[in-house]
DNA sequence: GGAATAGTGTCTATTAGACAATATATA
DNA sequence: TATATATTGTCTAATAGACACTATTCC
């Protein structure tokens, strides 16, 4: 049952806090990024956190996330039922994270969302004015706070280390089974960058021989456009879509077993 | 952000009421079934529902849920980080359903929670009064009212049908790449009696050579215990423990492709 | 030409799926 | 005996992974 009396009793139930926090990745300079931006205010005063915040009262939690994400990044989500105006960006919803102390001030049950988006020509567009950044998941999963990059040393605020943690591996495990590293990539994209997605994302180098015969050979995957490209230097390469698929089968397998 | 302001301030943020509900799956007779309640008020008054009630100001969720589950059938939630004294059903966190119009009483956001069951001795010991049951998901999840088995051919109340269905199809999907069918048997099963489990959440009949071969060899995934058993008529099979791996590689491959 | 990337072809070990054959219980 | 289930073995087509080789650009 859902509750005990139908009149619309308080205080028959406690109330709660619901906030959306994002894990939005996408793949720069060969590596698996994340956006953190700097929390200005305690708890967690100075320390990196994931974008979020709450939801609407009349609000659904899709909705929440896909407007944190266009008010941090400038981007539009893209969910299964709704093209993109402008710029793409994969949303799921990941997981819920409910401990009661996971904020110190109150209840709170965040709903985490993750955003698989390509790399922008011009990073957060409509963002507000707090700092904000990408940064390789590695740099913010550190446990040790050694000053490497000084600012980016200190682990995440409240859990955020957990859900980043497990938003990565969504990413990871579903790009083996679905098409879902297209997302990371621009509308027209070549197979040596989709490659260098798949690597990015999993930690591994691939074969590109044998990688380029799979995903060209795996139905609906990839669309050619027709043009060719010659961006990463060599032999001008092929120009793809992602094609209609969303699972691939066989699945994409991930090296190391 | 989490919130703006430090200072703890109710008015910054809108009231949830959040609960949890359980989609709670088993084996029986060959057909994979839900646990359904009957509701006792308005609305969807004498309706079928989903088990669930309200997380408590300082519970977990998934400690909610466990909750909520030894109530309703008497099981002890097995999750990853507890052993269960009693009877092990595993638990995990399904998703979330938060659309402001889904409860029309008030704002209900929904964690729900699959659980996977072995077919049980005695149904529901220390469950509550009110009326339970299993029943098939398929006679669940059909649309059409006809009065079959009278009583259940209603729909689910609130979402609890699209929440059922995406339990259903997590289940179906999880049992493909980890060891979890094992959670559907009791401690000691034989490799038919796997079989005939997957059968059932998948709707396929498999053949029992190829399947025999393919679990025994897969490492970690079954422990053979010396014992043979004949319950099922036929030559005696030998009898098997869940062997600590809890991802399968290769996988179990779905037929239909 | 040399270096870099793109793309095709070939070989082998592994495996999924079809199915024959054998083993051991009950009726 | 017939029948049911369990278990092993065999064959074949498909495929992942290793890697040789060719193609086409820029320097």
């Amino acid at each position: 049952m859902i509750t005990p009396m139908p009149p619309y009793d308080p205080s028959a139930f406690p109330p709660f806090a619901v906030t959306v926090d994002l894990v939005v990745l996408t793949v720069r300079r060969h590596a698996l990024c994340a956006l953190a931006v700097r929390r200005g205010e305690p708890p967690f005063q100075g320390r990196w956190a994931l974008p979020g915040g709450f939801v609407r009262a009349d609000e659904d939690l899709e909705a929440a996330a896909a407007r944190e994400l266009t008010e941090e990044t400038g981007l539009q989500a893209q969910t299964p039922a709704g093209a993109s105006p402008i710029y793409g960006a994969h949303l799921e919803q990941l997981a819920t994270y409910g401990d009661p102390k996971r904020d110190p001030r109150m209840r709170v049950v965040s709903v985490a969302h993750l955003v698989l988006a390509p790399d922008l020509p011009a990073p957060r567009a409509g963002g507000d004015a707090h700092s904000a950044r990408w940064a390789p998941v590695e740099t913010l999963l550190e446990q040790d706070d050694t000053t490497r990059e000084g600012e980016l040393a200190a682990p995440l605020a409240f859990d955020h280390a957990r859900i980043l943690g497990d938003g990565v591996e969504r990413a990871r495990s579903k790009i083996e089974y679905s098409s879902l590293a297209t997302a990371f990539c621009p509308p027209e994209f070549t197979v040596g960058e989709l490659r260098r997605v798949y690597e990015a994302v999993w930690g591994v180098a691939l074969d590109p021989r044998n990688f380029h015969r799979k995903v060209t050979g795996t139905p609906g995957f990839l669309v050619p456009t027709g043009g060719t490209t010659t961006r990463q230097g060599g032999r001008p390469a092929q120009l793809f879509r992602a094609g209609g698929a969303t699972l691939l089968n066989p699945p994409m397998l991930r090296p190391e077993v």
